[in-house]
RNA sequence: CGGGGCGUGGCUCAGCCUGGUAGAGCGCACGGUUCGGGACCGUGAGGUCGGAGGUUCGAAUCCUCUCGCCCCGACCA
């Protein structure tokens, strides 16, 4: 392409309207740019990108024997009715209605509508394996978009569904996208981890998510260097040294706690506790099968509770915190000073149904402190397990930087951000039971056909990258992505010898099969190489004064720095370097 | 959805507090001088100040409502 006559609005400054990285770099690049909040057009530069990141996804699905559908965005609510996912997801899909005035939406995810194909098409199990693809315009109503192209309301994805006979197969299938999905993110030039990850709604047993380190990431990721154990925060344990207990009092004893309120308070309360050696107590109202039910959870004083590990731990759909005339009702105390000691039967006094829940931190734990459910009393002296009737034992903490690893021995635990590039769910017979696709086994049983689900989302690759590879100048893509492998920068167009070696340059390099921009506008050289380094493309051959000697430069994007080369030698250079590179 | 911030030529912003009819830099067009890391000089085009209503002799500026965008949180198949 002639840089003269293509799309590439560069901006001088930063937007206004962006904060990451990945969004100022993409907009200044002209790779990108808003048309409204969560929604954005790619510019050719954009598309190029996109075009290169597609054709690695659709090489490695197809390596694995993966065949590409084309599926519709638009679905009747139908299918959505039958998974019950119409009601289970909330403001989050795109709804309307027809002419005729019948419920559609836009697509989120495709499980309904391959589950559809699959179970009109498919009869036996001779039919399976099967594992289907497609790339394709996702739509969802994200409660808050953010980060350019990180978190957007629409955009490109790669998802993918396997179907299998049995468990087994489920089993090799997952391995096989897992597999393919480290080539992917590894051609694509991302440093990623997987991590295990709470299945959410998504439904299923088991998923791996593949993040992208970075600070613009919304997750918080838990790893350990030493073994390579790595998870979701809200997924994720750790291995705690074990807190020696004095025996302490034989029973439980109450003990006046005036103006004490908070963990802190009693730590500084003569005759109080540390924070590790109090138990604090919640209480939470946890939805479960549609009923609200009062939860008291006990954590170690020191220790903070994880919500969407409490709501996993109780199979419920949604856990908030009890309100104060809540708490009152049913305990009879303000929050300050609550205890699982006889907490149930003062609920059931209260014709309430409470059930305790604690951290497995507490397990074993004696003479330990905690509030007496009475306002201005602790009690101290407790051992846990023989004054509180904890209904069951749970991880339900956040992981903090610094704990012991909980799979191997010397490891020690890190916190940071990541972004979820990808996404692999064993989904087994949630989709295929209630939209009932079965086959025939061999010995002639109908069984529900066993499934998964694969998805990459093709801007967040983009994103991941332009966060993981950038410098002050702009972006440094990977060969794998780069809008152009080579830009070849013509200094003075008013230079005759100059034009004529950058036209044959161009022309030369594009037969050996490279994609070549040519700067060939009339502007001065500084402007050039400033707008070469913005956009990231990896070499730039930059034709100058040396053309004489027969000379031109190399220039690296991610070295920053230009060697000398024969005019002769340079098509191959480059060719060389494009094949290395990624 | 809760909290905060911001909407002024294409872009980045000033002006608003204290009302008097709109500015700068960049970009753009033309002419000239330049020509290897975002040149310089001159000339010029370009703005219903997000929108509606109100107060006032007069509103970018004050008041009310509304729309949009960004950030934090909640949420996130």
């Amino acid at each position: 392409m002639r840089w003269s006559n293509y799309f590439i609005p560069t901006l001088r400054e930063d937007p206004a309207d962006a904060e990451v990285i990945s969004h100022k770099l993409l907009l200044r690049a002209g790779v990108i740019r808003q048309l409204s909040a969560g929604i954005y057009s790619l510019l050719p530069l954009g598309q190029r990108i996109a075009l290169k990141v597609m054709q690695i996804l659709r090489e490695e699905m197809n390596a694995i024997g993966g065949q590409e559908f084309y599926l519709p965005a638009l679905h009747p609510a139908e299918i959505w009715q039958e998974s019950g996912r119409w009601d289970a997801i909330g403001d989050e899909m795109f709804r309307l209605k027809d002419r005729k005035n019948t419920d559609m939406c836009l697509g989120m995810t495709h499980e309904e509508v391959f589950t559809a194909i699959a179970r009109n098409e498919i009869r036996s199990y001779k039919q399976l394996p099967q594992v289907w693809y497609q790339i394709q315009i996702k739509f969802r109503d994200e409660a808050r978009p953010k980060s350019g192209l990180i978190r957007v309301r629409s955009f490109i994805m790669k998802d993918a569904y396997t179907f299998d006979v049995d468990r087994a197969g489920l089993d090799k299938s997952f391995m096989d996208q897992r597999e393919a999905y480290k080539k992917i993110f590894t051609r694509c030039g991302i440093k990623f981890l997987i991590v295990e990850a709470s299945s959410g709604a998504m439904g299923g047993s088991e998923s791996d998510e593949f993040m992208a380190r970075t600070p613009a990431g919304e997750d918080l990721i838990v790893s350990c260097p030493s073994c390579g154990y790595a998870a979701n925060l809200e997924k994720a344990t750790s291995r705690l040294t074990a807190m020696p207990d004095e025996a302490g009092l034989p029973a439980p004893e109450e003990f006046p706690t005036p103006g004490v309120r908070t963990i802190e308070d009693l730590v500084t309360f003569p005759g109080g506790a540390e924070a590790s050696r109090q138990i604090k107590s919640l209480v939470y109202i946890a939805t479960i099968g549609g009923d609200p039910r009062p939860v008291l959870v006990l954590m170690r004083g020191d220790h903070q509770l994880h919500e969407t590990k409490l709501g996993d731990a109780l199979g419920s759909t949604a856990v908030r915190p009890a309100h104060p005339e809540e708490i009152r009702e049913l305990l009879g105390a303000s929050a300050g000073s609550l205890g699982g000691v006889g907490a149930k039967d003062k609920a059931r006094a209260a014709k309430m149904d409470l059930r305790i829940i604690a951290d497995s931190s507490l397990k074993g734990r004696r003479n330990m402190t905690t509030g007496a459910n009475k306002d201005d009393h602790h009690i101290r002296g407790v051992e846990i397990e023989r004054d509180i009737p904890v209904d069951s034992w749970h991880e339900l903490r956040i992981v903090e930087s610094g704990e012991g690893c909980p799979r191997c021995d010397g490891g020690v635990l890190e916190v940071f951000k990541g972004m979820e590039i990808g996404h692999i769910f064993k989904l087994g017979t949630k989709y295929s039971d209630s939209m009932g696709a079965t086959v025939l086994t061999q010995d002639g049983k109908q069984v529900p056909i066993v499934m998964g689900s694969y998805g990459i989302g093709v801007e967040r690759i983009i994103s991941a990258a332009v966060e993981q590879r950038h410098d002050e100048d702009g972006i440094i893509w990977p060969q794998s992505l780069a809008p152009f492998d080579v830009v070849v920068t013509i200094t003075n167009m008013k230079q005759d010898d100059l034009r004529q070696t950058g036209e044959k340059l161009y022309s030369d390099l594009e037969r050996a099969g490279l994609d070549v921009l040519l700067d060939d506008r009339d502007e001065r050289a500084g402007v050039k190489f400033k707008d070469a380094d913005l956009i990231g493309i990896p070499y730039r051959i930059t034709i100058g004064k040396k053309v004489a000697e027969g000379v031109v430069e190399l220039y690296d994007r991610r070295a920053k720095q230009s060697e000398d080369v024969k005019i002769t030698d340079v098509v191959d250079r480059v060719q060389a370097l494009a094949l290395a590179g990624s």
